[in-house]
DNA sequence: CGTACTGTTCGGGA
DNA sequence: GTCCCGAACAGTAC
């Protein structure tokens, strides 16, 4: 369940654990000193992106799901635990996930500007980021968690398909303007996507794994571009540049 | 039962 | 140093 949306739902099931004692870590990720984490006291739940941030008074653990990441909440699943949290009242279970160490609060590490969920989001500091790459494909950079942290391919896919820009596209022939349009459009989407999980809606995509264009009907070109599955409308999306 | 996939990191070679 | 690629990780749906 890994695009930012997701996990920012996550981190709403989760805060009933704020303000809860550790009384016992455990699991296979390596890094983590499971000894010295009992006693402290969860001060917070954050999301970066994709990852999912228990902050404690002086360590922070990081949860990121991957492709295949899996949890379970005062529950458990048949498989390898990668980081169990044991809390007073309740209990999380991480399996197939990245989990890591991290001492101190968080935000020494991570740029909340970049967080496309974040209250802090600064959608003029993203577009300059794109345009300091400018021989990048659209669509590569749109995936660039450094640029627009929590984007993922369904994301990705349905805003170039909204606002109406080629996936194939360098970054460089695009005008400004339509950056601009692209990262409003991505936290826009992503709030949606939140609503639709708030509602437990399923999800509305209108290019994304279809086979015809929502718009005009014509027929969805999947194609692989930059390493990643690409679903877009030959004739409503618009291809900057050669490609 | 083979294939695809919402993601990231690592190492090697150019 | 940079870019690009493939491998590795690993669960489930179709």
């Amino acid at each position: 369940m890994p695009e930012g949306p997701q996990m920012y739902y996550l981190k709403e099931q989760l805060d009933m654990l704020v303000g809860q004692t550790l009384k016992s870590a455990g699991g296979d990720a390596p890094d983590i000193p499971f000894d010295k984490l009992s006693g402290a006291m969860l001060t917070e739940i954050r999301t970066f992106g994709k990852e999912l941030l228990f902050c404690f008074e002086s360590f922070t653990l990081r949860v990121h799901l991957m492709l295949f990441g899996k949890y379970a909440v005062n529950d458990t699943l048949p498989r390898k635990l990668r980081l169990g949290l044991e809390f007073e009242e309740d209990d999380v279970n991480f399996y197939a996930s990245s989990c890591k160490y991290i001492g101190g609060r968080p935000d020494n590490h991570y740029h909340w500007p970049s967080d496309l969920m974040n209250p802090a989001f600064d959608a003029a500091e993203a577009v300059n980021r794109l345009v300091k790459k400018p021989g990048a494909l659209i669509c590569d950079a749109l995936l660039n968690q450094d640029i627009l942290a929590g984007a993922g391919n369904k994301i990705k896919n349905e805003i170039l398909h909204i606002r109406r820009v080629h996936p194939r596209s360098r970054v460089g022939e695009i005008p400004p303007s339509r950056l601009r349009e692209l990262v409003d459009e991505a936290v826009r989407l992503s709030f949606r996507y939140l609503e639709w999980q708030r509602a437990g809606e399923e999800n509305d995509w209108k290019i994304y794994k279809r086979k015809e264009c929502s718009r005009d009907g014509t027929t969805v070109t999947k194609e692989e571009i930059g390493g990643r599955s690409c679903y877009f409308c030959e004739r409503c999306q618009e291809l900057f540049g050669e490609g």
